[in-house]
DNA sequence: CTATTATTGCAACAAAGTCGCATTAAATGA
DNA sequence: TCATTTAATGCGACTTTGTTGCAATAATAG
């Protein structure tokens, strides 16, 4: 199953490029108000599979995305941190890698750690 | 608003401490039939303000919750990693304490991290 | 035992995300 | 360039998770 290069697959792109925060779906829906609902959800789906996009749940429950670094096809490989601040709900990722071990016996896919509280910002 | 000590309450923290995952809502519900659904939510949350119980959203994008150990009062400190399998979709507290700097000037609340993979059970 | 009010049950609601299906439009290559 | 193939889109209906208003119930304090 090939992927082909459409308009608002494209655009969806740009805005990750412009944007140095991860972005929810809303966020996006609202900078593209032409492309459907369902659209951007497929696209952003597609971009985590394709290892592009990286996922993470934020607080408010809502899945927000960040462009990817150092992915290969799928195999996501995020262990560095993010944080969303309660006041104004943006959610960033952190540089600072993360180091865990891994229970024997166990094979991890992905990883994905939020922390919560409030930014330098809007302290 | 003191809390007060209903049978419900008393059921829900029974399964806790009987089981060793974390636990969703629906893995509550099926296991308490009788208690009404809504009731069963905010037992959760309270407990969760309480610190009694902390919360991680699992990959399949539901809540789980597990038995707090050293929380007080609302403050929940849990710098653990969770693991959820994809196969049998079990969350798990791994004890693995973590460690991670926090950016300056940024006030942290809470924490939570999340692998997902294939448990040794499953493998 | 009575008064107060936290908790429950119920039903309605909200928000995030998914899915089926007909239509559109990339990609391929003749 | 044009025809063919099928991925991507738009639209609507739907599912799932979780919340909320309100009247009824029941835990606690005096
Ligand atoms: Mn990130
Ligand atoms: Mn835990
Ligand atoms: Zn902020
Ligand atoms: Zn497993």
């Amino acid at each position: 199953m090939k992927r082909r290069n459409t308009k608002s697959k494209e655009q969806v792109l740009q805005i990750f490029r412009q944007e140095n925060t991860a972005l929810s779906h809303e966020m996006i829906q609202s900078k593209l108000e032409s492309v459907e609902r369902a659209t951007i959800y497929r696209i952003l789906n597609r971009f985590h599979e394709d290892g592009v996009l990286h996922k993470v749940t934020g607080e408010d429950n809502k899945q927000y995305f960040a462009l990817c670094k150092n992915c290969e096809n799928g195999q996501h490989k995020h262990h560095h941190l993010h944080f969303q601040c309660l006041t104004c709900k943006t959610v960033e990722c952190l540089e600072n890698e993360i180091t865990f071990s891994i229970p024997q016996g166990y094979q991890v896919q992905d990883f994905q750690a939020l922390m919560t509280g409030v930014c330098s910002r809007c302290a």
